[in-house]
DNA sequence: ACCTGAACACCGTTCAAGT
DNA sequence: ACCTGAACACCGTTCAAGT
């Protein structure tokens, strides 16, 4: 029997096709695009279909997440010597999620305790480990790694946001459109804010990032 | 004349008693418990006259960041020494973000511009530059603090969660559960997880921030 | 000036039914 | 087994009206 429905070249549904396609949505329109009943349009489909792979809409966002984690392949690189690759891998996990901007508020809420977390836990903890730090040191090493990215990341998302949305096209003029506004502020005085503006801004780049994640990373191991 | 509504104990509108009013529900209910119907109830007055005080919802969570930030007064202590200082004011932040962590998501969105951050970042940067710090290793100190900050009570709220809805009341009994998980994960193998756990899940705690903070504290004075 | 009422265009999710 | 259709109890927000 030839059932051309069954056959279309969107093909059937299944978790994959139905995350890979949220996060297109939640690229192109934010996390408040994202709606089952969008979704479901996006995948040709009736809502009630995608409760068949997913049991709400919280189980897609958990998806969302670890998608995002295993794209990026954070530790999936072989750079020599164990400092360069801790950093690298930082990066990476830097680079996949401002890719994915709009799944960053998730990263507060619930998750990361998936599949995909664990594993590039449990790599980072082999080469700690495996440069002769003490079990305290790696511990504290990790959570310094990991706290600091995920910091880094919300503060450069929400900085690339207000710079959109005051639509300074250029580095200039966010840095003069800041100015001005602490300039104008009620108490009228942001003396050191003023005069590092040029510097703070600057942390929306991957250059300084790595600067920081180079820092930690010296601070672990006691020179001797 | 006299009019007994506009004389009840709850008293009139205004943004402040709006945002207090909305700050209490989400402690209470979570972020997504925040509607505009449901805070109306709350003020034992109509949707509609919210928006008399607000643009839309996005500015009353605008304006709960704000408040909580204002609340945690992280700044406002005479602590003695520089390095101290900055500790103790971290220390508080996480504490006020800790009692409120329903605003947490809201942090990796947009706001953080407000007048209030601002005037923290402010001071945190005269301390530093103060502590005879050039410009880079300001602004790099402040990036790192605060990142560091944001990032591990985003991971800690999520512990807490985690915690909570696995039913685990004590440290052991979830230590227990991620032991299991890990165990009988698919590839069946993170040693090193499984060896550091204990130290792992000891960053919900306070002391162990502290050290963190302090760490990266003493990364910023190159020893001489 | 400040609040109300009714309406509009949406949500996530349940339930019973189709093939 | 997998998908549909209709319905339920909600959303944020606009608009015109009341006092």
């Amino acid at each position: 029997m030839y059932t051309p429905y069954t056959m279309s070249t969107r093909g059937r549904l299944s978790r994959e096709r139905i995350l890979e396609d949220a996060l297109r949505i939640v690229d192109s329109e934010g996390l408040q695009g994202l709606t089952i009943r969008r979704l479901a349009q996006e995948l040709d489909v009736t809502p009630m279909a995608v409760y068949r792979h997913f049991k709400n809409k919280t189980d897609i966002l958990d998806g969302l997440i670890e998608l995002v984690i295993a794209e990026g392949q954070a530790t999936e690189h072989d750079t020599e010597g164990w400092q360069a690759w801790i950093e690298v891998t930082f990066l990476r996990m830097r680079a996949s999620l401002l890719q994915h901007p709009g799944v960053l508020p998730l990263l507060g809420s619930s998750a990361s305790y998936g599949l995909q977390s664990l594993r590039i836990t449990e790599r980072l903890l082999g080469k700690l480990r495996g440069a002769g730090l003490g079990a305290d040191a790696v511990a504290r090493g990790l959570h310094l790694l990991v706290s600091y990215t995920l910091g880094a990341v919300a503060i450069e998302v929400a900085a690339r946001e207000q710079q959109q949305s005051a639509e300074a096209g250029t580095q200039q003029e966010w840095q003069r459109q800041l100015r001005q506004r602490f300039e104008s502020a009620d108490i009228a005085e942001f003396p050191n804010l003023v005069a590092l503006a040029p510097k703070l801004s600057r942390f929306v780049e991957e250059a300084e990032f790595g600067l920081g994640v180079r820092q930690i990373i010296r601070s672990l191991t006691p020179e001797a």
